[in-house]
Order: C-alpha cells, then sequence, then structure tokens
RNA sequence: UGGGGAGUGGCCAAGUGGUAAGGCACUGGCCUUUGGAGCCAGGUACCGAAGGUUCGAAUCCUUCCUCCCCAGCCA
C-alpha cells in the first residue's frame, strides 16, 4: 500500500513538446545543460487537480533533466492570501509524493529587490507613479481595437517619481491613490504592455510580512523576476500568460537580468467538475459542498478524503499529454487512473450496503462455520481471512429478483447461486410483510459446495457476495457521484449542480475484519466499488466513502434492456 | 474587431514530406468462485475547409472557417 509513492513505479511517460524544447537549449548550450523549474501556486484556496498537472509537468521535468524544481508561493496579494492555504498547498503537494528539497521559496521574500528594481525602472525613466483612479486608468487603457491614451501623470521627472513613490512605500496615501505604472506604450496592439501597473497601495497584513509594506507588487511585476532570482530556466505556465511574456521580457531587459525560458501549456480540464479556484471557493462558501475537502471536490484534500491515491493522480497526468491546445479530458480518464491502482492495492472485503435477509432453512440452527476468503486476488502476499457462515444471512437487495428479466444471473425462485467462498444455495421461497415487501428470502443450501465448488461439476451464473446477520457490524456508506450533472458546467454552474451527488446509507453491514480498518487504507467492497474510511467515523460508527464503482456491466445491459 | 494561441476517430494525443502510434471510451468474443480483473479482436480517422507546390502532404505555400485567451490597482 506504500508503493503509492514510489514514483518509478512502472510508469510510461511519453514526451512532450516542453520537454522537446528543453532538449533544444540543451543541444545549443543555451543554460549551460542546468534545468530548474518551479511550480509557484497562489495561496488563495486549496490546490486541486488541475494543478497536479502542472505539478508533475515541472518536477518531472526537473527530475528528468538532474535538475530541480522549487517550491514557490506567489504571495503577493495578502487581501487573499491565507497561512491556511499554504499549509494544505504543502500538505497536498508532499501527499502528490513530490519533493522540492529543504527550502520553500516565497515571492515576499524578493519585496525589497522588486522595491529596489522598480526604483531603478524610475531612474530610468521607464517607471512612474499615477494619481488616475482604477475608472480613470481603465478609460485611457482604450479597447481591443482602439489605442490607449497617455496618463496626464506620465512625465512627471524621475525627482518627483522617486519621491512619489518612497511616500507610497511609507504610507503617506490611501489604498488605490495612486500606483506605479511602467512607461511602456499606450497604444501597444498587446494590452499588456499599455502601462502596465507594478505596484499598489494595499494597507493590508502580509502573511510572512506583517506590516511590513503597504505597496504590493502585481503579479506581473514579482513573477518573472521571482523566478530570474531563483536562476529557474524554463519557466513552465499555463496557456493565459503567453501574451504576458513580451512584458515579462521587457521587464528582465530592462533590468538586465537572467532571462528564463517561459513555456505556455494547456491546463487539464475534466468533465462534470469544475477547475477553477473562484468557482470552487464559491461553492465551499455557499454551502454547497462540506469542505475544501468534501469528497465530491476534485481539489486534493477532497480527491484524498475520497479515497483517491496519489498514483492514479500522476498516471492521469502523465497519460494525458501536454499540449498547446485546450481541451476537456473525460472523467472516465481519471475513474480508469484509480481502479487500475486500487484493483492491485486494495483488499477485498464484504459489504452488505442494502440488505435482506436469507435463511438457509436445511443449515442447522446455532451452527457458525468459518470460511477462508482471498484478500486480494491480484496479490497473493495479501494471504486470506476467516469469515463466519450461519443459517441466517444478509445478502443485497438487487441481487433477489422474484421475477428476473432477461440475463439476470443472480438469486430468484429456483435458481442455483454460489455464496462467494461458502455453498451453492437454491431458493425456494420468500416471506412478504402486509405491504407486499419481500422481508426475507428462503433457501436451501447443499453441504457438498463447501468452499464453493460443487464436487459434481455443476457450474452456476453467479456469484453472490454475503455477510453472516448475527455477525455482521452496521456502518454508515456514503455514496458520491459526479457534483455536476453537465459534462461542462460553465459560468451557470451552480444551476448545473447534481441533486444526487451524495447519498448517505445510514444502516449497512460490514464483515467483522472491517472495524479495524484505518483511515488512508483502501478496501474494494466485493462486487460494489472501492471504499475507504472517512474522518468523520468514530469508535461506535465507522463511516466508509466510496471511490468509485466497479465497473458494472450488469448495468449496462440493464441500460439496453431498458 | 487589435494582439496572442489552437484545430488529427466520442475524449486526450503521437506524427515535423513517403502514404495515420498509443491511452480512455465504445462494440464483439474468450476466461472467470467479484456480471471485477485479465486476454483476444474490432471501428474504412478523406488529419477544420478550399486551393496550390510535389512522383508523393496531416506535415510546405495561399486564402478562408471555427474555438480559446487579453481591456483587474487578481493570479
Amino acid at each position: 500500500m506504500n508503493a503509492q509513492n514510489n514514483l518509478t513505479e512502472n510508469e510510461t511517460r511519453p514526451s512532450n513538446f516542453v520537454w522537446d524544447i528543453v532538449d533544444e537549449h540543451n543541444a545549443s548550450g543555451r543554460f549551460g545543460g542546468q534545468v530548474i523549474t518551479r511550480f509557484p501556486p497562489e495561496p488563495n484556496g486549496y490546490l486541486h487537480i488541475g494543478h497536479s498537472k502542472a505539478i508533475s509537468l515541472n518536477f518531472e521535468t526537473a527530475r528528468r533533466y538532474g535538475g530541480k524544481c522549487n517550491l514557490r508561493f506567489d504571495d503577493t496579494n495578502p487581501a487573499k492570501e491565507e497561512q491556511e492555504y499554504i499549509d494544505g498547498i504543502i500538505e497536498d503537494i508532499r501527499w502528490l509524493g513530490f519533493d522540492w528539497g529543504d527550502k520553500i521559496y516565497y515571492a515576499s521574500d524578493y519585496f525589497r529587490q522588486l522595491y529596489e528594481w522598480a526604483v531603478q525602472l524610475i531612474k530610468q525613466g521607464v517607471a512612474y507613479v499615477d494619481h488616475l483612479s482604477a475608472d480613470e486608468i481603465r478609460e485611457y487603457r482604450g479597447t481591443l481595437t482602439e489605442p490607449g491614451k497617455n496618463s496626464p501623470y506620465r512625465d512627471r521627472s524621475v525627482e518627483e517619481n522617486l519621491a512619489l513613490f518612497e511616500k507610497m512605500k511609507s504610507g503617506d496615501f490611501k489604498d488605490g491613490e495612486c500606483v506605479l505604472r511602467a512607461k511602456i506604450d499606450m497604444a501597444s496592439p498587446n494590452i499588456n504592455l499599455r502601462d502596465p501597473v507594478l505596484y499598489r497601495i494595499l494597507h493590508e497584513a502580509h502573511p510572512r510580512t506583517g506590516n511590513q509594506w503597504c505597496i504590493y507588487p502585481m503579479y506581473d511585476w514579482a513573477h518573472g523576476q521571482s523566478d530570474s532570482i531563483e536562476g529557474v530556466t524554463h519557466s513552465i505556465c499555463t496557456l493565459e500568460f503567453e501574451a504576458h511574456r513580451p512584458l515579462y521580457d521587457w521587464f528582465l531587459d530592462q533590468l538586465g537580468i537572467h532571462h528564463p525560458q517561459q513555456i505556455e501549456f494547456a491546463r487539464l480540464n475534466l468533465t462534470y467538475t469544475v477547475m477553477s479556484k473562484r468557482m470552487l471557493k464559491q461553492l465551499v462558501d455557499e454551502g454547497h459542498v462540506g469542505g475544501w475537502n468534501d469528497p465530491r471536490m476534485p481539489t486534493l484534500s477532497g480527491l484524498r478524503r475520497r479515497g483517491y491515491t496519489p498514483k492514479a493522480i500522476r498516471d492521469l497526468c502523465d497519460r494525458t499529454g501536454v499540449a498547446k491546445s485546450n481541451g476537456v479530458v473525460e472523467i472516465e480518464h481519471l475513474e480508469h487512473t484509480i481502479r487500475q491502482d486500487l484493483n492491485r492495492h486494495a483488499l477485498r472485503r464484504m459489504a452488505v450496503l442494502d440488505p435482506i435477509k436469507v435463511v438457509i432453512v436445511n443449515y442447522p440452527k446455532g451452527l457458525v462455520e468459518e470460511v477462508e476468503m482471498i484478500n486480494n486476488p491480484e496479490d497473493e502476499s495479501a494471504g486470506t481471512r476467516k469469515a463466519p457462515f450461519s443459517r441466517e444471512l444478509y445478502i443485497e437487495r438487487e441481487d433477489f429478483m422474484e421475477d428476473p428479466p432477461r440475463k439476470f444471473f443472480r438469486l430468484s425462485p429456483g435458481s442455483e447461486v454460489r455464496l462467494r467462498y461458502a455453498y451453492f444455495i437454491i431458493c425456494t421461497g420468500v416471506i412478504k410483510d402486509a405491504d407486499g415487501k419481500i422481508v426475507e428470502v428462503h433457501c436451501t443450501y447443499d453441504p457438498e459446495t463447501r468452499g464453493g465448488n460443487a464436487p459434481d461439476g455443476r457450474k452456476v451464473k453467479a456469484t453472490l457476495h454475503w455477510l453472516s446477520a448475527p455477525h455482521a457490524r452496521t456502518a454508515e456508506v456514503r455514496l458520491y457521484d459526479r457534483l455536476f450533472v453537465e459534462p461542462e458546467p460553465g459560468k451557470d454552474f451552480l444551476n448545473a449542480l447534481n441533486p444526487d451527488s451524495l447519498t448517505v446509507l445510514g444502516h449497512c453491514y460490514i464483515e467483522p475484519a472491517l472495524i479495524d480498518a484505518g483511515l488512508g487504507e483502501h478496501y474494494q467492497f466485493e462486487r460494489i466499488g472501492y471504499f475507504c474510511l472517512d474522518p468523520d467515523s468514530t469508535d461506535g460508527k465507522p463511516i466508509f466513502n466510496r471511490t468509485v464503482t466497479l465497473r458494472d456491466t450488469w448495468a449496462k445491459i440493464q441500460q439496453k434492456q431498458a
């Protein structure tokens, strides 16, 4: 079960265009064969599975070329960032299985340097303090088709700008009173070059620098230089920053410092979920889910609680390729990688979610036998266990039909099935309550079939899971379904929420061996799906989350028949 | 619309002038003490479109179409 943190376990990682670029650099000697990358999250929310694509790409690129990957928090906006998120992000990346060495980097560590570089730009005559309001700046910026116009404050003297910027820093201005802007080109067809804002005034305490600063660098001003300071060679980011690259290059050129190569790739999107921190935060804040780690959330903490493994998530990242075209990966792909991992590693257990009682009428009253069960048919070393068998059992209600349709192989009057690892049984009748609801299924068993095989070689078409009624323990089981009913929820995502994304089964039965289940362990409930213990569990009341169902051929047959 | 990107089977994605990998999904079959897993097989992909160059183009040229990103003192 610990193999999940072994990154080298049989992973096939196809090459990609990013590595082609690195190969070219290595061939030309552009960075002297060095490869340094970084994963730069903003601590304004929890990481989701989309981030794992960027995490994986950055760390794997560094590993592939014998370089290193820094974890750096882009903490330039104290209005939105919190220590809670920093801690969560660290935990999530560790859990995913990546290692960034002993140092954690923060953009806030570069505030002083960034400030000095801003002064340098002012002295070079390419930055100025602007007293236009936010609204005015927007108006002056022009539109996509019309050029902007210069701010009336654009041509202040170097001395005046220096003095004003100093006053900004020392707190002489209120929030929003003025900003520091780069003096580039208000008519540029690339809007990012129309005198972008470098610093804004924010009288706000920062999680790490406290009240040391009241001016904070904008992302665009901080990001490229942070990479430069760390000697990053390949600055891998998502597509939307492509148009910002000329701006970063402009800054680096003006400052005359190390130029990383920015490479943009398409972020990972999945069907039936949303991958935007803003939307996820809204789901949390408005109570549509139980929190950032709600098992229905695509957050790493949510997936972890749901029972997803780091291996499955890494596999998805490796197998969906790195490209520049924006696409949406079907959620089925993720379900495949988690099933593949869990099939190999999860211990098999018996659980009956929706029980119906079965009485073996010819089985001796009071007799209890022990049958041996295999813990994992995919892994002999997982061994076997013993389970009690008695006259009264529970089976899954849906495994019995009084009037079965075609191709229903399970239990029905007169039909013979196998109780896994136990006996063949034949249904001889049912007991119903006043409402006509079946409360008991009566069967006879064949003592010759102990263990599940008939000496005469006769076959059965179905094998059912079961529990000895007097020995069964109770548990709550939470079934999760996709959070949205639309493959691509879009802007109107709240209206696409799936009302049945969570089903709580309060009274299920589990086999005695499951009482010892621990957090972080993965189980297959035979014939049902994969489950794990939820942290909400208490001593007297275990709670299991369904990670994913088993592939269900019968469900498909039913759909076709309907 | 100005600028920046992208278009290869249902979904991802290889391919970079020589006649379309692979994965997921799907469909058959085999096997099976999980209708799980596994194994085998399958889909005429006219490579966004139209022209052109070439003995030969998904790959080169031209034009066009569609989709995504940018007008935060967010990142």
